[in-house]
DNA sequence: GTACGTGCAAAGGTTTTGCATTACA
DNA sequence: TGTAATGCAAAACCTTTGCACGTAC
């Protein structure tokens, strides 16, 4: 951790070394109350405004992803390589999908655009909630 | 306008039509506030309640997509037929992709999930912003 | 020692809500 | 006429900001 923030020309703080714990390894992509509820419970002097400013910091160095995917908050993802997601229209979890799509554009559909990267978005229902038969929307934007 | 609410079951009303007169071939993916400051012209005496609650019960009815694809705040479509966006990261607009794409998923990689949508967003720079040379970020999640 | 980071509280922006009034059907 | 919709204002959220104090390097 220490080293991580170093590297990407950061200040190590015991702060910053919480967040990043937390966030290690973690594929909940969780929202920043969320994050700071976690580290709160292990460093109760946290502020909202130190986990805003942190995200911040790891999303500009580009060690953490802001997601996108969620209407009510943003989401953060430590798994800075390109991958995408399946979205579970009745609990709202984030799963990652690790799998390669062919996604080009022709230049008649790109319509001038310089192409320079792709997220998916999948809809569904998991598991636990099929088997609840608590499903309500399908299709694009849940 | 005045049938198309009847027909999805909602009252035609005088500001529900200027909402729906607005959003009818617009492809600008406009925000609650846009679509509150082009109705108002028109129509001054309506509120932002109005809007929201109107946008609400269209998306309910599933005459309107609620996309997320901007941090900041919810944008509305009302193209409700599948299909794709394309993100500049430099002004921020958004483009339709009317183009299929064929994006199944394993089930070893769907998880047991039953998929029932998808939703693509490209990102990239737009012809105006890259004759500016404004370009800043790439990649997932702009 | 200095620049950067922290914590608190206040403010900003978006969206929701309560409630009395109005108007569609 | 009855139910649904409107409009206003207040409030609820999430996020950002200003500033004094603290701390990593």
């Amino acid at each position: 951790m220490n080293r991580m923030l170093k590297d990407i020309g950061l200040k190590a703080t015991p702060q910053r070394m919480a967040i990043l714990d937390f966030l290690k390894d973690n594929t909940s992509h969780p929202s920043a109350e969320e994050i700071y509820e976690a580290v709160a419970k292990r460093f109760p002097s946290i502020s909202v405004a130190t986990v805003y400013n942190t995200l911040a910091a790891l999303k500009d160095k580009g060690s953490l992803l802001e997601l996108t995917i969620d209407p009510a908050k943003k989401r953060y993802d430590p798994d800075t390589r390109p991958h995408h997601h399946l979205i579970c229209l009745g609990c709202k979890r984030v799963s990652d999908i690790v799998y390669d799509f062919v996604l080009d554009l022709p230049g008649q559909v790109a319509g001038g655009y310089q192409i320079t990267g792709n997220h998916v978005e999948f809809y569904g229902i998991c598991p636990a909630c099929g088997q609840n038969k608590d499903q309500k929307k399908t299709g694009q934007e849940g």
